[in-house]
DNA sequence: GTTTACAGTTGACAGTTGTAGTCTCTCGTG
DNA sequence: CACGAGAGACTACAACTGTCAACTGTAAAC
């Protein structure tokens, strides 16, 4: 897992960090469960669970005001580069060619998406 | 998941597919604890164990014959490309675009890779 | 034929995850 | 100033995972 993260992101506290990436600055309990109540149906309690768990896991940082904020410690790049390199890892001998090459024999992409890729070799090197 | 499976495939567990898929027919449990027993220091307790799981899980076939063979009854592409699916919905908003423009700026890739891939679009259409 | 050596089955136990309730404390409101 | 709501801390509990041991057959070896 990413470095100064002890254990992984399970899936429901992935779902925490993804709402706390996207924000502008920290968020207060009351504020994650409203963005969370209702679009996944979560009871206020499920969802200090999950926060509580992701601080300590190292992977949010908690700051005292009048009430407990939360912010990311680790990126949302930092996570999703360390989630596609175990994949890559795991499945695909170590090779993220091998991995763009299954994506791009799948369904995985639209004629549009490959147009694109294309483009975005084409200008990196 | 993929269609027909009962529950996710453990990182253990994948190990074990891991083997079946590599190998040109249906193992026993004797030649699976052959390869395992040392490559991951597992016991051959642990390993009948995951094995069993597998079956359950509809994952592996058991094959009666002196003894019971095993082999996948999920193709390892099509395992690999539904936790490429799973990884790109949770972490790349539904893109795959998005996951290869990720590795494309990473350390994921070499010089050698983006050479390929490039090759590699060039050909597909 | 008795022993040995596993195959197969069942049980086990601790740690993680999904989901949530309870108890206490504090703060704003009447 | 008493009260109610929500914050924070602790507890709970079932399912899943990582590991493995014990028991029960059976088949090969002596």
């Amino acid at each position: 897992m990413p470095k100064d993260l002890a254990g992984k992101i399970s899936d429901s506290e992935l779902e925490v960090m993804k709402l706390l990436w996207h924000a502008e600055a920290s968020l207060s309990i009351t504020e994650i469960r409203e963005h969370l109540q209702q679009a996944k149906g979560w009871e206020p309690a499920t969802i200090k669970t999950l926060v509580s768990r992701l601080v300590s896991k190292g992977a949010v940082r908690q700051e005292k005001r009048n009430v407990y904020y939360y912010s990311p410690l680790i990126s949302e790049e930092e996570y999703g580069s360390w989630a596609t390199g175990d994949l890559i890892t795991r499945l695909y001998n170590g090779s993220a060619r091998d991995l763009v090459a299954a994506l791009v024999h799948s369904e995985g992409l639209t004629k549009e998406d490959i147009e694109e890729l294309r483009g975005m070799f084409r200008v990196e090197e």
